[in-house]
DNA sequence: TCTGTGAATTGACTTGGTTAAGAAATCTGC
DNA sequence: GCAGATTTCTTAACCAAGTCAATTCACAGA
């Protein structure tokens, strides 16, 4: 698939990989603060500046694993296919993930992506890295919104992106502590589905459309 | 109001906030990453590891102002007259604290604080930090909501929260832009009043209230 | 005025991250 | 296959944030 590539190309890839895995293997194994980043640079035999030119911080070397899910929610507005609405794409951008088992739904028993996932959100630099890309998503959600929207206001666009962005990590969350607790996925999958269309239709029709009274 | 306080706890008090005093001053001159703790310690004449037992890190030197505000939000639920609805007491104290030109609205035209709100929102760890702020105010928010919300899914309270936290702060960012744009705070309040209550019926009635054709 | 305690200082240390100069490896043209 | 140009790596030193241990200082209570 990417057969043009110099013998420089290919070792400058399997080093940036080298040094991402000898960094998460040993963050899983004694934590995260308790590894140095010369630790690291040691075990995968790079020197200190190197090891930064490819990860230009310590948070990098794991974070960079979903350093892509920046632009999905935008993409799913962008990409949808004529006639169905922003949050309709949304919605079902959402299940489909759900039904892939998709990590970044919450909803994935999987021991590796556990070990990973306990590793991100307890510590306090790694959970702030992915506050930024989630902000990242949410601005690049807003922006696409406020061109599929056809509401009279703009700030319309940006509300909702930061609605559907705080949602969907929610949701998430929610799936994850239950996958915690030592259910399946497979068993969770159903209350999943049913809190993301619980969720939507908030979105959708408000707090007025759930709970009247409150 | 709090006299019997010896000399100890009085210098105390003073040396805290001659150290932030300096630090701020410091930092709106020259700028947060061009400045470092042992100019602030130097300049407020006291070591380094005195400045870091009253400021844990470099951050809380500016982000201690607004540190109380994790709770605001949570405590209007909390706190809100029978028979008043959560959301409505939100939205309330949304408009009070436009009224009442609140910095945390964004709705403020004083230079110190609109170079205090650029020095924060300038600076990238700054911002890190605050994130961590409003997430500790949705947590908050969320628990005391789902005491206070009727709905037959646990997961609607913190759903909600998420949402209002983020249209809080979209609010502010819009109401902010429109100052930094060199608008007064009197001439933006009626505009800034409309978003608001544009924001809320969105989170009361969805999008669907809003922009019915998305 | 003396004594015990909490706080401040000093100085050294660890870690994340950067920089400059030079050595080593890869690529290009012949 | 080789020489020169280029990119990458290493070494070594450096800076700034934050911590720690030992010592000194200053307030408080008798």
């Amino acid at each position: 698939m990417n057969a043009p590539m110099g013998l420089r190309e290919r070792k400058k890839q399997r080093t940036r990989e080298t040094i991402s895995d000898t960094a998460i293997t040993l963050f899983l194994e004694h934590g995260f603060d308790q590894v140095s980043v010369v630790d690291i640079a040691a075990v995968a035999e790079v020197s200190k500046p190197t090891l930064f030119k490819y990860f230009p911080t310590k948070e990098d070397l794991v974070v960079h694993r979903f350093a892509d899910h920046q632009t999905v929610a935008s993409s799913v507005v962008a990409e949808r296919s004529p006639g169905v609405s922003a949050i309709d794409a949304l919605h079902q951008h959402f299940l489909d993930g759900l039904a892939a088992r998709d990590p970044i739904t919450g909803l994935n028993d999987d021991e590796d992506v556990l070990a990973f996932h306990h590793l991100v959100y307890s510590t306090p630099s790694l959970v702030a890295r992915v506050s930024k890309y989630l902000a990242q998503a949410e601005d690049a959600l807003a922006e696409t919104l406020a061109g599929a929207l056809d509401s009279d206001r703009e700030i319309t666009a940006a509300l909702l992106a930061g609605q559907v962005i705080a949602t969907e990590r929610i949701l998430a969350s929610v799936n994850w502590r239950r996958i915690v607790a030592g259910r399946s996925a497979d068993e969770v999958h159903p209350e999943a589905v049913a809190d993301a269309d619980h969720a939507y239709a908030l979105l959708r029709h408000g707090l007025a459309g759930v709970a009247p009274r409150t």
